[in-house]
RNA sequence: GGCGGCAUCGCCAAGUGGUAAGGCACGGGUUUGCAAAACCCGCAUCCCCGGUUCGAAUCCGGGUGCCGCCUCCA
């Protein structure tokens, strides 16, 4: 079985056949460090997760690079000069401290927040501020090829009219973009479409020397020296948002190609944004949600990690609260089985070869699904379908491990299963506590009435109660 | 203006030539003091119009609608 992967650079399903046989080399693009990192941004990450995820399970050694972009983009000013603000500088204005400081806090959010939604650690974190000197070598070396040239106390460009493939990953070739021209001309630079690889600018927080005078690194060199320092010149896959794919990716292709370093990678793949409620994510719009935001409204990392993996990443995904309710139902049931069998794994029931081999099938049915470019969805449909013939007759013993280990293959690319569940620290106020209490000895006594007006009584106070074998349970509704 | 994507049950969503997976919701049932959870049963012919084919949600042509990128953005 081989994967099958949507390579966006020339459009079509192609076999993941590794430069370095049973290698793979994987750069995803991963968090600007200037903000919370919100649901869209993981969506992406969570695509770069699920890949590596399965890289593993088919015997690659995998090598695992995400980048932590620490120097900001410009977030003014249409003309690619450098006259925009940084967004990380901007940030730090408005909070009144050190850029790094920021810089430093959000990426321990990104941390933090992969962690939660069981991310798979990457073999490297590379920041982009720890790398300036690769940078600016490959900057030289761009130079001496003559794909980029220094504009005198403004910084060096890169003259996209020397590189003949740029445009072959967007579509967005020269001739397109001067038909739809909607850049500003800058006379600095040779032609408008070409962009900074170092800009001076002495308004800014954020400053190292360089052979063209003290400033920062243009907005897309950073993953071309970091993916070129960890992974080589030639690498198997680039992940990132689908916006990515102009400029940045495109530019990215330019300066590691341009430099001659290698062909750069092989197949990109890219996730198309996660809308809120149909619309784009805004703050404006009440549409935007940060991991924080979701786990404070009481939801688990495993349920909105379940949420966010099981539309396909090439599509389009609405995310809505109720959406994510729902998906939160379906992977307790698979949670819920989950546990039935732990506890009778141990009993004395002999293998049922017949279970063992109908498992065998669906595990196949589903990791078909999964090297089809990552199909989710079509994943999930066999895993639910299998859960309820699970729970239709729960095998026992020997049978209930092995379907256990079905989950636990199943889980290692989904990594929703066999995670535990988070219980915030939480304690009812003491009069609600009492009602809990009088609810008990009223049901003791057999004064249901009673018993159901206390329950109606602490829903209203948005506690839910319920009953189990071990007494009652109460959590607060969402 | 340039480049690209999508339209399948109330909602989410698989299926890409062989006769519509799955989840949520909903209805009925088992269980429960009642609930909840769990389990069982039920629940669509695929935006429109033409065409190709023995056969199309799946291919082709034409509509209609929605969306993304082209500027910082996952």
């Amino acid at each position: 079985m081989t994967l099958r992967l949507w390579n966006s650079l020339d459009k079509k399903l192609v076999d993941l056949d590794p430069v370095i046989p049973g290698e793979v080399r994987m750069y995803n693009c991963g968090p600007t460090v200037y903000s919370d990192p919100h649901i869209g941004n993981f969506r992406s990450f969570l695509m770069g997760d699920l890949l590596r995820r399965v890289i593993d399970q088919r015997g690659f050694k995998t090598t695992h690079v995400v980048n932590i972009t620490d120097v900001g983009h410009l977030t003014t000013d249409d003309v690619a000069d450098a006259s925009g603000e940084d967004k990380l500088e901007k940030e730090a204005r408005e909070q009144g401290i050190d850029p790094f400081e920021i810089a430093r806090k959000y990426e321990e959010v990104f941390h933090t927040n992969a962690r939660q939604l069981n991310f798979r650690l990457a073999h490297e974190y590379p920041r982009a501020t720890d790398h300036i000197p690769e940078m600016i070598e490959m900057i030289e070396k761009l130079i001496e090829r003559g794909h980029a040239y220094e504009v005198e106390g403004v910084g060096v460009y890169f003259r996209v009219h020397s590189f003949e493939k740029y445009g072959c990953l967007s579509g967005n070739t020269l001739e397109n973009l001067e038909s739809g021209s909607r850049i500003a001309v800058d006379d600095r630079k040779e032609s408008p479409h070409d962009f900074a690889l170092w800009k001076i600018d002495e308004k800014h927080l954020m400053q190292w020397d360089s052979p063209w005078g003290r400033g920062f690194p243009g907005w897309h060199i950073e993953c071309s020296a970091m993916s070129y320092k960890y992974l080589g010149g030639t690498f198997d896959i680039h992940t990132g948002g689908e916006d990515n794919v102009f400029p940045h990716h495109e530019c990215e292709i330019a300066q590691s190609v341009g430099a001659g370093v290698g062909e750069f990678a092989r197949i990109w793949m890219h996730a198309r944004h996660l809308l809120v409620d149909g619309r784009k994510m805004a703050k404006s719009e009440g549409t935007f949600f940060t991991i924080k935001d979701l786990i404070e409204r009481g939801f688990q990392g495993y349920e909105i990690r379940y949420s966010l993996i099981s539309n396909h990443y090439r599509q389009p995904m609405n995310f809505t609260l109720e959406g994510l309710e729902g998906e939160a139902k379906a992977v307790s049931r698979l949670r819920v089985l989950r546990e039935k069998l732990e506890t009778v794994a141990d009993e004395d029931f002999g293998r049922d070869q017949e279970l063992l081999e109908s498992l065998d099938s669906t595990r196949q049915a589903f990791d078909a699904c999964i090297d089809d470019d990552l199909n989710l969805s079509g994943a999930l449909g066999v895993l639910h379908e299998r859960t309820r013939l699970l729970g239709r007759e729960l095998p026992r013993g020997v049978a209930a491990g092995d379907a256990l280990e079905f989950l636990r293959h199943c889980d290692e690319i989904l990594g929703v299963l066999f995670v535990e569940e988070v219980v915030a620290e939480d304690t009812l106020s003491g009069e609600q506590q009492s009602w809990i209490d009088q609810r008990e000895a009223a049901r003791e006594n057999r004064e249901w009435d009673l018993a159901d007006s206390l329950r109606d009584q602490l829903k209203e106070a948005g506690i839910l109660v319920e009953d189990g074998p071990d007494g009652p349970t109460w959590t607060r509704i969402r």
